[in-house]
DNA sequence: TTGAAAGCGTTACCAG
DNA sequence: CTGGTAACGCTTTCAA
């Protein structure tokens, strides 16, 4: 069961190994026709050989030969974070679809980790990279330039930085939206859950927030608590008893993680939403709909955003320039946020 | 910023490239000691060259003349599921360890898409393959078979096929577990849901509940409904209310999607767990914690099905037998499966 | 429209 | 222990 390679193909097809590799790298055009400079019935003869034989293109040669490698890669943070789990079949589909296979790696916040993967990339001939939800850590961009790969960024800015790809979510409007929906639904004393991670997306939320209540004229209630992603469960609990007890009626919860920490908290002290407080959460769960009351919460545009990255990318390692997008979210209403009485 | 190759720190270190590849290949032993036919002291002039340079191995290079990878793939059903999300960091994680690249794809149950991947396993020289949770479709199986691939089937037996590894979950005595939980909290008339899936996974899930029924002589009350994925939404209600009619008081589900569905629709008809119904869940979710009463559930050893997945791959890779691992599963006690008054 | 031949950077083989 | 050299299978000139 040897290996089928070019040269069985062209032996068999009695034409040159050139001729087969035109043929194989030939793109269909809209027509369905073969673009490139082989006579047609040779071209169909040559692919009846190979499909016949069952040859398949050694992609290590071809990479070797050409320096390409039609690969890209994906560096989250965590491979297995809820975001990117929504997101990664959708880069991957994306991906397939022009013509690109796709390398997922997790960062995992660790330098070491991350310089390890980056090896790997320039190892690979890998022809660009998404770097997806990473918190700290701006070396990863600035590595992966030096090396002249293209990158995209995803979810996260890094405002310093410009030569690269940029997908974003309109955090800004996030936060606005969240805080639209419960002054209109007559809440007023509303107050926010953060992480002190310094990372674009929260800070924007944070913007969103603030402007919002400053418009509706409530910015003397606007109050946002700060935690660490390590130290959230204890210091949640006394964030909602201290705001609680200062009569606060609603919280926005910026991320995943928050809400779920939130809801965990308010059962075990047996609150309830929104009577209690009114909450606002962000992405996807089945939490939202299952808790006691289904909670409102901003959704990200996740298939857009996998896809948009990888159009991004792709067009960047054809040669064009490096595009910025900024895609809006929206507010999936739940009990939460029942109009008060 | 030409590429630095094998050739450059063969001419700056002054020795022959075929030294630079014996020492950039070797592993050290436990002493540190390179493992290789080389004088130590070439070598660690080599190591020095070679870091100064900045030399990092052609990848496509070396797997196009040695025809190995040390790249391995994993193709999960989809790889943006549950079950996936949680085991995807320990495959990477002990891949590396082991120097093995990981790649990978969801082969979506789609025979098309299942055949490109594997396409492209061959096509990129890569070393062996676990597959996933797939539901359906030996053919993943005996293509990579055919194709001479190291096999390891994770979570899911097939029978007829023994050539390949298998990292399975012990699912029989997963449904023992989950229906001694519930009759030794009192409940009796305990029923299952299932899907039409014909996995083994299920099937011997189904095993383990029917073999407790009947060794607590509570056979006679044993019956499994079975639905499909995409009927669920639909099926699960018009069973939780002919199950509630017939006086059945528990009920046992085998999967996470099912589990999530039997708690909306209580919620959405106002049943509480365990007075209207106790429940054994299965995997793991914030859900289960997060629901107006916890709810028991049974969950498996991630971490060991990934390290354990990677281990016995790596081991066929090298030469060794296939092997066969079986895991216990655990179960997590929740309020919804409380004694019964 | 076709083909011959020169590498791509590495590892494997065989000598010394 | 060390080194020369032939592949690996493909893409890419260049010439016909």
């Amino acid at each position: 069961m040897k290996r089928i390679t070019i040269r069985d193909v062209a032996r068999e097809a009695n034409v040159s190994v050139t001729l087969v590799s035109f043929v194989m790298n030939a793109k269909r055009d809209k027509d369905g026709k073969l673009d490139c400079p082989v006579n047609p019935d040779t071209a169909k003869r040559v692919l009846e050989v190979a499909q016949r034989l069952g040859y398949r293109r050694n992609f290590a040669a071809a990479s070797l030969r050409s320096g390409r490698s039609n690969t890209i890669a994906v560096i989250p943070n965590d491979i297995s974070n809820k975001f990117f789990a929504g997101i990664s079949r959708r880069i991957e589909d994306k991906a397939h679809e022009l013509g690109y296979t796709v390398f997922f790696a997790s960062s995992d916040e660790s330098p070491e980790k991350l310089s390890e993967v980056l090896d790997a990339v320039l190892a690979h001939n890998i022809d660009g990279v998404i770097i997806a939800p990473v918190t700290g850590g701006e070396h990863v961009i600035t590595r992966a330039m030096d090396m002249r790969v293209p990158v995209v960024l995803l979810d996260r800015d890094v405002e310093t930085i410009n030569e690269v790809g940029k997908v974003l979510l309109d955090d800004e409007e996030a936060g606005r939206m969240a805080t639209d929906e419960l002054v209109g639904k007559g809440y007023r004393k509303i107050e926010m859950i953060s992480y002190t991670l310094g990372i674009s997306s929260l800070s924007e939320r944070e913007t969103g927030y603030r402007k919002a209540m400053m418009d509706h004229d409530l910015y003397d209630n606007a109050k946002i608590h700060y935690t660490t992603y390590g130290d959230a469960a204890k210091d949640v609990e006394r964030i909602i008893q201290d705001a609680l007890a200062r009569g606060v009626d609603a919280l926005f919860l910026p991320t995943y993680s928050l809400s779920a920490q939130v809801l965990s908290v308010m059962k075990k002290l047996g609150l309830q939403t929104p009577k209690d407080l009114a909450l606002v959460g962000f992405d996807e769960s089945d939490i939202f709909s299952l808790y006691a009351t289904t909670v409102t919460h901003i959704v990200q545009p996740l298939k857009e955003l996998g896809e948009r990255s990888v159009e991004t990318l792709v067009r960047m390692i054809e040669g064009g320039e490096a595009e910025k997008t900024v895609l809006k979210p929206a507010l999936v209403a739940g009990g939460s946020t029942e109009k008060r009485n």
